[in-house]
RNA sequence: GGGCCCAUAGCCUAGUUGGAUAGGGCGUCGGACUUCUAAUCCGAAGGUCGGGGGUUCAAAUCCCCCUGGGUCCGCCA
């Protein structure tokens, strides 16, 4: 609605400026007002008009004011000063609003564009660790979002099977008997296959914390200092947890173990070599099966964990297939035959005359591919498959991936649009699959889950167990997924539980207004099957709109606005911090007056009901649910 | 040494294609539950927008210099 008005309005700016001959400015620029006292939407165009037309802002202003028309959307057009300001005439605004949504409210129409988006690609050599999830959240929840704004959108996970760690993993496995449990393995797989069982496969022992070992236990110590130095009650709950049963984690200390041996005697090193380069060879068949099974049973533990952060890739796809499928030997050819490239004891692609002074290495002097070769080959089976390619990268890889576009584009092929993050590092540093310090996606999932147990505990004493564990897992996901994405993606975190984990204020707030929304609505009894029996023409003809209403109606009115606006600048925190707003506004309505009872009953009921339809779909596009009870 | 990113109240943060009184949240202080759920609402205090120059009618926003933090500059991935 507000795309609409907006549309109105620039049409009326367009028409005065016909009419007074001057020249439609390119950009027109409107606004919303600081404050809704000075209207619904604002333009500065006399400031821009100012300097071309040599008059005062002032008197282009009164000029425009005295011959503008405005469709029967507004209610009045006034000068503020050199502003001008657009004032909704909401008696019509809110009903044309309140009829145009329906359950799909947000779904911008189709742009028949296919964005390919990769996101998370984590090494598998481990769980996945905290610093990870930004990737993942951003990503998913991007991909939600363009998805919302039209695209067609595919996600991929690259997988790294390639690559040196999955080397060692195998070494440990084949050489130092560090074993992953074959029948863990096996049982592993037959549960996970249900998702919704899983909450079964995490048993909690009181043991160490994984891949922190005796010598990390600093880390897990300050750790357990910021959860006491917080002034809650969540002491304890934390730092007992183990998923020794889960199969990533346990690749994540063999991982561990593997580097602590080849510590102690380097010579292994050679080995961890050799078994790269048979690997890439690809001809010793048991070999390949050992590779695929390690990371096959890595991926399977993330698969999960994503899983309950309501995260899903459309594909995975395996790094060696390029090499093995000759992409790799086209890249290095295409590159050559640009004449960029040179070479004394490696193939090197040179990008001085593009504005980096470090080249890209093509190939080893030993003759064995490198990742960004290989990541080269599958940006170009991206480029062919999208409109856009979308990368979700940490910012260490900026030159790393500004090499790969210039690349890409001297083999004519569409460059990637990258959206960049910084680190989350823990109070103490950064983290290390490595040295196993890290805190595990999972460790992080539990205790939210925790803690949301706890708070709902103190709360809703009615609830029965099943229910409980249902809505506290949405809530502990909530919170988790709303504390990345309401931030820019160039801030740097620094993990703190308390911060992380907030349900005051935080997502907790949105789903309770949720909830309370659709408990009124079911209390009216106009409300069944996820469907209220009111429609536009069922409400009352005296229904006069007072403050509050009007600010929920311009709040829900303004969804689609952000989702355009997210979408075109690929950020998602706007959604998140609109969400908020909006079950702010809500829960202003709801405690300024009674629905049920009141005279405009039906028409308030109507707007709860949309409201509802909003905060559901806003959450939905941070991957956020929307529960009915909390 | 060079490149990129960040710096906004005690804490976290939005705003950075220049525009109205720098928005939120946490925390603090003071109020509101016999009421459709208080994970809520009402009110208050709290800001040299890291520092210094400059451009402009107008700078958190643009330019230059500086300080502090992160990161990259591997025949690692």
């Amino acid at each position: 609605m507000y795309i609409e008005m907006k549309n109105d309005a620039l049409n009326s700016l367009k028409n005065v400026f016909k009419q007074l001959n001057y020249e439609i400015p390119e950009n027109i620029n409107l606004e919303f007002p600081p404050n809704p006292k000075m209207g619904d939407l604002a333009t500065t165009i006399s400031f821009q008009l100012a300097k071309q037309l040599k008059k005062s802002p002032m008197d282009i202003t009164s000029e425009i004011i005295d011959k503008i028309e405005i469709s029967n959307l507004f209610e009045k057009v006034e000068s503020k000063g050199p502003y001008i300001n657009f004032f909704i005439n909401y008696e019509m605004f809110s009903k044309k609003l309140l009829k145009s949504i329906d359950n799909s409210y947000g779904q911008l129409k189709n742009t028949n564009k296919k964005i390919v988006l990769e996101h998370t690609s984590a090494n598998p050599n481990g769980p996945l660790h905290i610093g990870h999830i930004r990737n993942a959240i951003i990503g998913d929840s991007l991909k939600r979002l363009l998805i919302c704004a039209g695209n067609n959108v595919h996600t991929q996970y690259y997988v790294n099977d390639m690559g040196r760690q999955i080397a060692m993993i195998v070494f440990g496995m084949e050489k130092l008997g560090l074993n992953i449990d074959d029948e863990l393995a096996k049982s592993y797989k037959d549960n996970s296959n249900n998702y919704d069982s899983k909450n079964e496969n995490i048993h909690k022992k009181n043991d160490t914390l994984p891949g922190k070992n005796n010598n990390s236990s600093k880390s897990n110590q300050n750790i357990d200092n910021t959860n006491t130095n917080s002034s809650n009650n969540y002491n304890n709950l934390n730092n007992n947890i183990d998923f020794e049963d889960k199969i990533d984690h346990q690749i994540g200390k063999l991982y561990f173990k593997v580097n602590e041996k080849l510590k102690e005697d380097e010579t292994l090193n050679k080995e961890v070599d050799s078994l790269i380069k048979q690997y890439e060879a690809g001809e010793n068949h048991n070999l390949n099966k050992i590779f695929e099974k390690a990371v096959d049973s890595c991926l399977l533990g993330t698969k999960e964990t994503l899983a309950k952060l309501n995260i899903k890739h459309d594909d995975f796809i395996w790094e060696g297939q390029f090499l093995r499928n000759g992409d790799v030997d086209k890249v290095i050819d295409g590159l050559k035959a640009t004449g960029y490239t040179s070479e004394e004891e490696v193939l090197q692609l040179n990008l001085e005359k593009f504005g980096i002074e470090k080249e890209l290495i093509l190939r080893r002097s030993d003759g064995t591919s490198l990742y960004s070769t290989r990541d080269l080959a599958y940006h170009m089976k991206k480029s062919q498959e999208g409109d856009i390619v979308l990368d979700i990268l940490g910012s260490d890889h900026k030159l790393a991936i500004d090499q790969i576009s210039i690349a890409l584009e001297l083999l004519n092929q569409i460059a990637p649009e990258v959206i960049f993050y910084e680190f989350i590092t823990l109070p103490e540093g950064s983290m290390s699959t490595r040295k196993g310090v890290f805190i595990s996606v999972d460790e992080l999932i539990e205790e939210a889950i925790k803690r949301a147990i706890f708070e709902l505990n103190e709360r809703r004493k009615d609830l029965d167990k099943v229910e409980l564990e249902k809505i506290a897992e949405e809530i502990g996901i909530g919170a988790i997924r709303y504390y990345i994405s309401r931030l820019s993606p160039e801030k740097h975190i620094t993990f703190k539980w308390d911060e992380a984990l907030s349900f005051e204020r935080g997502c907790a707030s949105i789903q309770y207004a949720h909830a309370r929304a659709t408990k009124l609505l079911e209390k009216s009894g106009h409300f069944e099957d996820n469907k209220l029996d009111i429609a536009i023409e069922d409400i009352e003809d005296n229904w006069i709109l007072n403050e509050h209403e009007i600010d929920l109606i311009r709040t829900i009115a303004k969804f689609p606005l952000f989702v355009e606006e997210s979408a075109t600048i690929m950020r998602v925190h706007p959604i998140a911090q609109y969400v908020q707003d909006l079950a702010n506004s809500f829960n202003k309505f709801y405690k300024s007056q009674a629905v049920i009872g009141c005279e405009t009953e039906l028409a308030r009921l109507l707007l709860v009901d949309k409201t509802r339809i909003a905060i559901k779909n806003a959450l939905d596009i941070l991957g956020v649910k929307a529960p009915v009870k909390m």
